[in-house]
DNA sequence: TTGCTCCTCACGTCACGTGAGGTGGC
DNA sequence: TTGCTCCTCACGTCACGTGAGGTGGC
């Protein structure tokens, strides 16, 4: 997290920042989960700060949840979409307007923690099974020493 | 849960039962992950309910746990040496042998333990963070309606 | 005998990895 | 100018999906 938050970012920095590869990154452009800069053919691309977020966010829900990169496009559709609404009718003070924004962002924000929970309540279900696994073995280590 | 629990089964049935499809089931024999039971060319493949449980525990891993079958195939190492040996040393009665192979079994689940655990720590990490977000919009929309 | 599932190639796909050969910016 | 990273093909790989054509068991 540097303190300059504005420099122009090269991909290798992105892809250091997030823990990934250059590939992975022209891969997500390639297939439209990254914005893909516009910039002449061969140039090469810049990122901001958002940009790396974005990149984090992905790669965190890919990881987490095991969707597909269909998938996690779907997913993520709807939150690119809120945040261009956003910085459109940010300044637009209608109050009806941005309570429908602020809806959409919290069916958004549900179908993503529902997700969360039911792969958080399959590892606890894990956890708990393999924890009594061990005290079964701890029990007959004991019943060893007798 | 069938009652009749030793009948051999097909593929297709084990497919059915775990929730996938022969041939993912033929390419884990394929790289070695199911014992790819000895059968003449071109013959039907044949599985107990070991085989099944086999099945349910790597397909679990992998969902859950996101590893390469490559990683889970030396995770579930330790484990298949395991139950081999419980089965030759079972009625060895020798009480060090007992005790070092259930060692073994602790230090396996030991290792499954910390990778279930890791995953659930971030997934609750995630989870904490969509709660927030969701607050603050909740915030938001109330001060909307002021 | 008729369906159904099974078999073995084998090519396609998704999500990248990995060079090959060349250009661009500090 | 010298490295370094960047660029664009393009082929390889992992974990299967998906027919193609044929055989086997209730």
């Amino acid at each position: 997290v540097s303190a300059v938050a504005n420099r122009p970012l090269r991909i290798g920095e992105v892809a250091e920042l997030t823990g990934t590869t250059p590939r992975t990154i022209r891969y997500y452009e390639e297939i439209g989960l990254l914005p893909g800069a516009d910039r002449a053919h061969g140039k090469h691309r810049c990122y901001t700060e958002a940009d790396v977020e974005r990149v984090r966010e992905i790669i965190r829900l890919r990881d987490l949840l095991g969707l597909s990169l269909d998938q996690l496009s779907e997913l993520l559709a709807a939150e690119t979409a809120r945040a261009e609404l956003r910085r459109e009718y940010a300044q637009a003070e209608d109050p009806l307007t941005r309570g429908r924004i602020l809806d959409e962002a919290l069916g958004h924000i549900a179908t993503q923690l529902a997700l969360v929970r039911q792969r958080r309540r399959e590892l606890e279900q894990l956890e708990r099974e393999l924890v009594d696994k061990r005290r079964t073995i701890h029990r007959r280590l004991a019943e060893l020493g007798e």
